[in-house]
DNA sequence: TGGGTCTTTATGGGATACCATGGGAAAACA
DNA sequence: TGTTTTCCCATGGTATCCCATAAAGACCCA
């Protein structure tokens, strides 16, 4: 089963909509999950986005701890709490809440990153620095020691 | 199904009613739960706030004790002393009662955090930092225990 | 192969519904 | 009777729904 490929770049319009890939739009709808589910990345300037397959790991992560305790608590405000549920309207757009704006710069354009099993929102010019350095990483990883390079979980 | 997702900030009128968050109420409405409850934090400046989820949590937490034992009862007052059932009125308020504003110092403004089975209220600042923390003691816990969540997977 | 048509997609914009908030009046309370 | 709570309605702003359009691509047929 084919998950989210490829990259695209889309403009936002005067309300702060954008037009969701018609492919990611494909695979959400084979995923059944209602809306988007984005959560805002700890370690870079993009968002998480994606379906059952997406909330069903950040669900994982804090399950690892008891409910009510400090630790579940705190971990569940800083993955609950930086995530949003935003509607996808009858024609396959979200409108980009201050919060996304805010945590990855997007201001006129977004583009769309596929990840397989989830993919990233950027701002354009964000993304292009990061896939630079991204692409010097695998390349040295690949090259460097050996141990399987993809496929592994992600996170 | 998502539960309580995301993170809303709302004043409160002069009569000490504040929205729930619009996403929250409808989560509650599925849960099925009438009017909220509410439970002081045991340890930081916040309420825990939802329905029969997180009541559940609470009861199975105290059936962890004998009923009858010393242990029992002294759990019960701290767990059911420091609740309450605000209703919610038609619009979809609720009043924040007096022990409420003690607790967590809210004045006139309040966060609403979603930590999926239930979420939180704050005082907006009070939030701010604790969920600057939050996310510290989130990234040390993820990277603490699973393997290894390096992330560098371009594609 | 080439031309033409039809469908899909991204984007713009108007109209409507929803939501947070304020305030008045009835009802309950002390 | 004075005070607080509960219910109801008003309003401004925003988000959502729906339709229009243009460009690109897929498809078909000669």
């Amino acid at each position: 089963m084919a998950g989210f490929v490829s990259h695209f770049t889309n403009r936002l319009d005067a309300k702060g909509r954008v037009s969701i890939p018609a492919p990611f739009r494909a695979v959400l709808a084979r995923d059944g999950f209602e809306g988007l589910y984005c959560i805002t990345s700890a370690h870079c300037d993009a968002v998480d986005a994606g379906g059952n397959d997406l909330l069903a790991e950040i669900s994982k992560r804090s399950e690892a701890f008891a409910k009510l305790s400090p630790d579940h608590d705190a971990l569940a405000v800083a993955l609950f709490g930086a995530s949003e549920n935003p509607k996808i309207d009858g024609d396959g757009r979200v409108t980009i809440s201050d919060m996304i704006k805010e945590h990855t710069g997007i201001a006129d354009q977004v583009t769309f990153v596929g990840l397989n099993y989830k993919f990233q929102i950027w701002e354009p010019e964000k993304f292009r620095e990061y896939r630079a350095e991204a692409q010097r990483r695998a390349l040295a990883m690949l090259s460097g020691q050996s141990p399987a390079p993809s496929q592994g979980e992600p996170s």
